[in-house]
DNA sequence: AGCACATGGTGAACTAGCTTCATTATCTGG
DNA sequence: CCAGATAATGAAGCTAGTTCACCATGTGCT
């Protein structure tokens, strides 16, 4: 009797596996979750201050130095001054980290088809409607809970 | 056209929530999620020596080593001479230890039912399924590159 | 102009988790 | 009884992330 715990369950163990897959494409070119997370946000976006990489990707400004100072030194990346405000540098893609971004987004998306694609079109739909009202009634929750 | 890449970014999305919520109500308890893997395995087993959670949790040795030091200074398990292997230490749940991984255990339950009690039976089964199929077609793909 | 305050980025020091390599005790089988 | 396996740990290093302090630069207000 497949109760609520094993839909859980299966959801979670998933989660593990394709993450476990994607940090194997990451580190065959080098890469790290967190450095790969600011790769992609540099990649759809173009030269941007590192403040902009700190909101959009919910993470510290200090530590945004940190990541881009790897990818700096792994050759993903440069360090522009911008043209009018010196404060602030312009992280900007390398050709190759822009290579890489595309390749691993690529890669991510064949992904997502071998495993779906090709489902009676109505039961991914209803997967899909399961997984919408759980995550509604999961944002129920913890906005109830957190106040 | 909700397509497989939603789907797969759907549910990375519920896991990701639901593994933050974990970790908060982790942290209330002064856990951390490798720890609480630790002393979640010494829950259901008993007293055990490091080497069996090494071996069960697919974790080095010396990293049981190190999550066990942790777990004993924070109180939730004690180390005890095995009493006629000299080499060994077993590792055992203190009281507290027991009682907070049953209370961790219970609220996810909870958390589950509250996610997907009450849908139609047939949708969690039709939401199952469609994982254990994603899940088995992923296990083909890695066996597959895996050589 | 000049000063206060905001903003962008970094240095230093710390924590958790994990890895590798080496070492110490102890057990076990031939 | 000794060789070799096994259990656990010490030492050192890495990635990621934190906090606090600090410096340089911009901006707004008077």
């Amino acid at each position: 009797m497949t109760g609520p715990d094993t839909a859980l369950d299966r959801t979670l163990e998933l989660a593990v596996l394709v993450n476990e897959d994607m940090d194997r494409a990451l580190a065959t070119d080098g890469l790290t979750r967190s450095r790969a997370h600011v790769l992609f946000e540099l990649h759809h976006r173009g030269p941007v201050p590192q403040r902009t990489l700190s909101t959009a990707l919910q993470v510290s400004a200090r530590n945004i130095t940190g990541l881009v100072d790897a990818l700096v030194a792994t050759g993903f990346v440069t360090r522009e001054p911008h043209p009018t405000d010196r404060r602030v540098v312009l992280v900007t893609p390398t050709e190759h980290g822009a290579r890489t971004a595309a390749t691993l987004a690529a890669g991510r998306h064949q992904l997502a088809s071998a495993l779906f694609d090709g489902m009676p079109a109505n039961r991914v739909a209803t997967y899909t409607e399961v997984l919408d009202e759980v995550l509604a009634r999961f944002r129920e929750l913890t906005a109830a809970t957190a106040r």
